[in-house]
DNA sequence: ACTGCTTCCGAAAACGATTACGATCGTATC
DNA sequence: GATACGATCGTAATCGTTTTCGGAAGCAGT
């Protein structure tokens, strides 16, 4: 391994004067720092990560932390995938790189991120997940470490946060359907201890009672944020008496199982019962097609990072006068379903 | 932040004294290392990573390469998370951390991987999206890194690898649509450059062979691997004449595509063309159900890290003897498509 | 009392980078 | 020609650990 020793020697010039060179330092001859670049590039000579950040005190990584495990996450890997696809491309202008902070499902993410972050593991962190009221929040603020969260909650320490616009999307799907005649609506409020599912129900039932409407309790339906969820929860629909007339979901797995539930019950998709939920790549290809609500993950990213940044001491100059704070409005797909 | 020389202090007792007693060296004594742990405790401390790492020259975190972006990664939705989950449960027990290592998808694969590598990020990596001839083995090998890969290369440095049986797929399923009385066999071959999809093809050309029968090259499909793939390529097989009565398919994403792709040909999956592919959450819930293989990918996780682990020089007291290539089986489920 | 052996602990040297500080040299200023 | 100053670079301290080495103390055997 390369170290900046071997770099000093093979130049003949001292570790300081090639550190100087290589990290911009105005007190370096151009000359020298020419040959200092020249010959980094040829010895394939790259900083160790352990030594510069112990200096430094910081690691330049940004960590994403999300949970592993089948059932656990709301959202799907092709979520997450094009979200880090849009962080990536700001983060490494800035030369930080991201890293997913995997928190295995049977470790309590709370004492995950604590041991992560004071191992100084990462320079700033990027939460997903947000529940109604989460620990993590307080910790991360505790030990002043620079972080924005993907989802709002009610634990609220004046962090950065960018969450779906769930109460737009309450709106928009409930005026559809009532405008369709739909009267009797249903919602499926995805398990789990996550905001959002509170934001959407609470929207939705202010939105029907704008209508003159109301959100009957026993149409509102739990389940587990996966395929298999979906199709559960399908034969409670089904079963439900008087059913529901339309449904609408935030969760975009649970769909695939929705559907066949409801085949397998005699319900008919979009023709049986209304249905409006969130997009997925799949959502389209299936029959009907979902109307449903996108946006646009990458950009998504992208404001995370951008917004992240410009908390971050080191880089803030950057970014000034953002808000803090966004709701990222989501567009309409008109599909067969609803 | 409190370092183990704020620790020192409180006891009153020498930095070297509290490293050993933390680290559980013999020559400390009892009541010693009691008070020690539970100042620790108290205090909150955590050994700093960058120091301890610099020192030991090992970082304690085992890194999951992939590609970020929409429509890089061969698999989907719930695969990563479930073999993270597995890998964790055996690394955990070493207090071995897994990060997923994010290349960008406008970042050259091999020159993310020399960059970590040489920052001494990670002391162990797993590879994934194995391609035909894969460059990233021969660096890792070069650094003397210990590396496993989920799936096979021609490259071969000699490393362990675990990969799906596409082989025995491309065996059972051929063999099942012959015995159904298929004769013209067609195959999906997932763009790109990835091992499987030439392992898969080879087996499935070989097993028709031994069947009289003749894989057609106009019965080769190529597509990409995403949902928009599948669809667009089932246009390509309705209309091909003669259509081929059966398809065989390595990749699980592309499905929910091809069958809405098919119906909207007015070809009906199952009954006018028979269909296997491999298994996902979503694929029980189409219609008809997706004759499939299936695989738990906790239990291949797990398997790829204690592979991984019998080749890390720290570690492999506790593994040795096992075997360095694992071909993994996958079993059948029968659904009603093929 | 001396030696030898444990048991325990402190001192100090690493690990690889960054950076404050001082030294050197040449040049400009008076 | 003395002084000041800017440009450039080397020296050494520093970050927080781990680990080697040796020393001190205690004990047993002679």
């Amino acid at each position: 391994m390369t170290g900046i020793r071997q770099l000093a020697d093979y130049l003949d010039i001292s570790i300081g004067t090639v550190s100087r060179a290589l990290n911009g330092k105005a007190d370096v001859n151009a000359e020298t720092r020419r040959r200092v670049l020249e010959a980094a590039e040829k010895l394939g000579y790259v900083p160790n990560q352990s030594g510069r950040s112990l200096r430094k005190g910081s690691t330049g990584v940004v960590g994403f932390m999300m949970q592993t495990g089948p059932e656990i996450t709301s959202q799907g890997d092709a979520f997450f995938m094009s979200v880090f696809d849009g962080v990536q491309t700001v983060l490494s202008r800035h030369k930080l790189d991201l890293v997913a902070l995997l928190c295995s499902s049977n470790e309590d993410p709370y004492a995950y991120l604590q041991r992560t972050v004071a191992r100084g593991f990462a320079d700033a962190i990027i939460l997903s997940a947000t529940r109604r009221n989460d620990a993590r929040f307080e910790l991360l603020h505790r030990h002043d470490i620079p972080f924005i969260s993907l989802g709002r909650s009610l634990t609220d320490v004046g962090q950065p946060w960018i969450d779906l616009d769930f109460e737009g999307m309450a709106e928009v799907a409930i005026k559809r359907l009532v405008k369709a005649g739909h009267r009797d609506i249903g919602i499926i409020w995805p398990h789990g201890d996550l905001n959002l599912g509170y934001l959407f129900a609470e929207r939705c039932r202010e939105v029907l009672a704008e209508h003159g409407l109301a959100l009957r309790e026993d149409h509102i339906f739990r389940a587990k944020p996966s395929e298999a969820g979906g199709y559960a929860v399908a034969h409670e629909i089904a079963s439900r008496s008087p059913r529901p007339s339309a449904i609408v979901l935030v969760n975009e797995i649970l769909v695939t199982g929705l559907y066949k539930g409801l085949e397998d019950a005699g319900v008919k998709p979009g023709k049986d019962i209304a249905i409006i939920g969130r997009y997925s790549p799949q959502t389209q290809f299936l029959s009907p097609a979902l109307t449903c609500f996108t946006l646009s993950l990458r950009d998504l990213g992208i404001s995370l990072a951008e917004h992240l940044l410009s908390i971050m001491p080191a880089y803030q100059s950057h970014y000034v006068g953002q808000t803090p704070r966004v709701i990222w409005p989501m567009t309409l797909i008109e599909g067969t379903s609803g």
